[in-house]
DNA sequence: ACCGGAATTGAACACTGATCAATTAAAATA
DNA sequence: TATTTTAATTGATCAGTGTTCAATTCCGGT
């Protein structure tokens, strides 16, 4: 069949990535599959790839979207008054992931083909997560220390990732730690302290 | 046909494993496959599951021949008379990831199932690496506090793992971080210094 | 020479990502 | 309105996957 006059490609793309997102969520990266996103939405296989592609923009898109929502979930915990807002960010960090196990795990699961880059657009939306704990770094620094705060940052949130890592996959378990959540806090406030004295 | 005098189930094991490694460095857990592995060896598909049971165990014992390699890359490093021997932990986990990629990747991109858990066999074999970092850590922490040994080796593997994985994965680098190796020392050294004060 | 048991096979099944000639419908033109 | 042009959509097709298991093949022991 030709155009559809109920959707514009816009419309379209939107609802692909609706239920695509709505899919990753249900059965995870390892069992998602493009065929069965075209299927719930009504739409043949190849329209899919017309849209996005290939396989990989749909996933990267896709796993673009779980960042918004990532940044959403901490932006939200910040509004509560909490005098904690750095423990706030690492609770965030983490009861996203353990909330959303599988639309989180698929974002590290993914991996672009060596030569095909993250596209500008997805590239800085993604961004904005790491936004969020930059600027809530810099609020706690010194004045005259506030450039190192990106940089700091980025080494926190990959603090906090690792935790966050072996926390959701088992390892900590097995290695008898139960309270992976205090260890993580406790690291960043070491970092910071070191950052501010 | 029947049993193959050329090759005891033992060594048909690690025939399987052997190959399977090499086959998962050449071309990385996505496109792994354990037709390949069969084809290669000589061997039939049902083999591999005759003495596997499942993808899944073979994988896991993949995985785990890595995390021995591993353990003995660490321990080869710190074999030179380094003065700084946390710094070459912390350089021998970056060097492994970078130099064994697809390897290193596989471990955290296979997942076994929810309802099936690790066999012991494996997860003590598995352990070798953070034994290697507790011990270290040990021999930096003042003697009265040697307990805290395994509790701070945990959490600073899960804070080396995090800027490791950003580092290997690209994330870094679209931040414009460009020593990666460089912030990992530093937070060590930082947890370590708090926890010997 | 025979047999019972164990190892090995590979076709069969239900799925996957990817492609692209063919089809269809909407828009533009006459 | 009738016709052409353009763009969206299809789905059969291909090469591949994990998994199963009846059938086959071989070996050690009688």
């Amino acid at each position: 069949m030709g155009r559809r006059s109920d959707h514009s490609r816009a419309e379209l793309e939107g609802l692909i990535l609706e239920e695509g997102h709505r899919l990753m969520a249900e059965v995870g990266f390892a069992r998602f599959s493009a065929r069965e996103v075209a299927k719930r939405i009504g739409y043949a296989v190849g329209t899919l790839y017309n849209v996005f592609g290939s396989y990989d923009l749909l996933l990267a898109a896709i796993n673009t979207r779980t960042f918004e929502l990532w940044a959403a979930h901490l932006e939200e915990r910040l509004t509560s008054p909490s005098t904690d807002r750095i423990a706030a960010l690492v609770q965030g960090y983490f009861s996203f992931a353990a909330d959303n196990f599988n639309l989180w795990t698929a974002i590290y699961d993914h991996r672009l083909p060596a030569d095909m880059a993250m596209p500008d657009t997805l590239a800085i939306r993604r961004g904005g997560l790491t936004d969020v704990v930059v600027r809530e770094v810099a609020a706690i620094l010194p004045h005259e220390t506030h450039h190192q705060a990106p940089r700091l940052a980025r080494s926190l949130i990959a603090t906090v990732h690792g935790h966050c890592t072996f926390a959701l996959n088992g390892s900590f378990l097995l290695l008898g730690e139960t309270e992976p959540l205090e260890l993580a806090i406790a690291r960043v406030r070491e970092s910071l302290s070191a950052a501010i004295a």
